[in-house]
DNA sequence: CATGAATGAGTATTCATTCAT
DNA sequence: CATGAATGAATACTCATTCAT
């Protein structure tokens, strides 16, 4: 059986992707977590520190990954092909989080859209190297890698914000072969510049 | 000198885009355009209709905008290009109000989330009926309208998200450039599929 | 056509009986009344005081009734019989403004709560005359004629609280028989002491 | 000692009877507990929730007393005479509430108002049944045993209205009596039909 | 006479947080 | 570790009343 602070997590993630920050109280919480409101407190400094823990994990999960990937030095094609299955695979199967991270931090609070813009610009960060490797090796000859960031993870924004969690049950293997003819599609226009 | 209605539209359309629906207090609303909560609510339902009715407020805006693009029957690539150029200049100028259209709403509660997918739902199949006669014309062989709108609408948010938004006094030319770069990279892709 | 003042009246009226004093708002009144806010403050310097003046215009014309009655020295069973139709009837077409003079008074607030007793107590003495003048001519045996007040006045608020008020079209003729017969089971009581 | 959520029902019953029930401030209820608001609200859903227990708690009582007699299955003259002895010594115990019972629920707003026709038909029936007894038993001549019902429970409404709520520190003996001497009237009446 | 925009004190209710047990 | 009673500042909203036009 899993712990209280298990269950505040869970219950957290789930209730904050559903109702939003604001909409969602402690009171909320603990009580799906069948645990009591002293718990809450002796586990979590407040309310926003664990919403914070919870963006901070998203964003580690997201860079490991991201990492890993960078390592492989794969041909760009193929890197942002797997890339955006693995991610839109990830993203789905941690859904609520993922959606706190995505679409929460921004538009919530003056604080949270810092936050936000921190976190991402860190994956923008990898996502360029990546780009740039690409240019240097001439797989490309669209040579601004900042604006490929731009439209490749504007793109993967849009499924997961389109696909991934607006619909109940999403049809995970039909969005990952738009993202693969996607970025078909938009590698072609980089290599023919 | 202005009525009270209009500067609470102001100061509302402001204190939103700055500090989140949430955040941001009637009391706070009326503070700032200098008349008494009793005028607030002379003028507003509540707090929540006047979020909504800012949010439809921009709706409108675009689709006006978008549907008088659609009429004017350019080759896909102009167009993408020209709308791309004056939905740019528009967000920028409605910053405020368009900041809280575009990532507030999705973010905040369930219910701002459905009037979201509500409102871009519409926005959406504008942009797809305007590609899907570029199809039917032969000026592009990539076929799928809808994965078309995903890679253009994600490129067209990234950037106001990362820019127009992101940035205190954006270089609004800069940003027009790259959509443009952006655009042609993509054009070039559909086109060579 | 009626004037300003007199459609405010109505509408107080209606609205204080349906609704109550506190649920009733000007807003309701004036907007029932077809009129505007500064219309309202030009005839009565207050809510209160108008709901105010619609019970002393109530207590006036029960008083007069009253007091006409006393004039013609009926013997005591007919005075108290044809008393109570006459009252059933007039509560009736006064539906409204009655029921805030015999129920809303006592139970809104401290300060009508005085107003109510005293109010009463003038109808009470009334009524007390008329019983002490029986008592005095031999009509009755028993000779407390508060607690004949009593009996009677309880009996006739009963009615009017179970018949006349709760039904939304009440069969006065029903109510006064049941008045009628109450009377001489009362009267039967008093005599034979 | 007295727990938080005791000494707030006795504040309120207090401060609804005296100042009623809109002019009684969730406010005016906590300060006179020596609790804070949040205390409130974790043991009332709402002021009107609080209300309508103080009205459910009244009603029970009356029922319950009012059952034990019937079951007594007395003489009716003994049973009314012993019942409003039980019945004022009763109100009088239980003043505040009683008085919200007995005369705020009817005048106070159309919710209350139905609740308060709700609860004193099932008193009426009670007492009809008691009434019907002595109809069938042959104890008394006139057999309308719904406005027996209307002359009893009028003459008590009236007696509490008149001593036991009017006065300050009411001379309950004296009202008894008063009571005792009203239903021998009353039953010498329906006796001799 | 009449309007209706404007006021601001007042109200019920919420909710993150604390702490004695 | 865990509880849940208690807090009180904050919040959206109401409404009687005023007054310039």
């Amino acid at each position: 059986m899993s712990s209280a602070k298990e269950r505040l997590l869970e219950s957290a993630k789930r209730l904050f992707s559903q109702k939003g920050y604001y909409a969602t109280s402690v009171e909320d919480i603990v009580e799906s977590a069948g645990v009591s409101k002293g718990t809450f407190y002796f586990y979590f400094k407040s309310k926003e520190e664990l919403f914070k823990s919870l963006v901070e994990e998203m964003h580690l999960n997201i860079v490991k990954r991201l990492e890993n990937f960078l390592e492989k030095e794969l041909p760009l094609e193929d890197a942002l092909i797997e890339y955006a299955k693995v991610f839109l695979e990830d993203i789905y199967q941690n859904r609520h989080i993922a959606q706190i991270f995505l679409f929460q931090l921004v538009g919530t609070n003056e604080e949270f859209r810092e936050l936000y813009y921190t976190k991402i610009a860190h994956l923008r960060e990898l996502l360029t190297k990546m780009v740039d490797r690409a240019i240097q090796k001439g797989e490309i000859n669209y040579k601004n890698a900042e604006n490929i960031v731009n439209l490749y993870a504007g793109f993967l924004r849009m499924l997961v914000l389109e696909y991934v969690f607006r619909e109940k049950e999403p049809d995970l293997e039909r969005v990952k072969s738009l993202a693969q003819e996607g970025v078909k599609v938009l590698f072609r226009g980089l290599k023919n510049a």
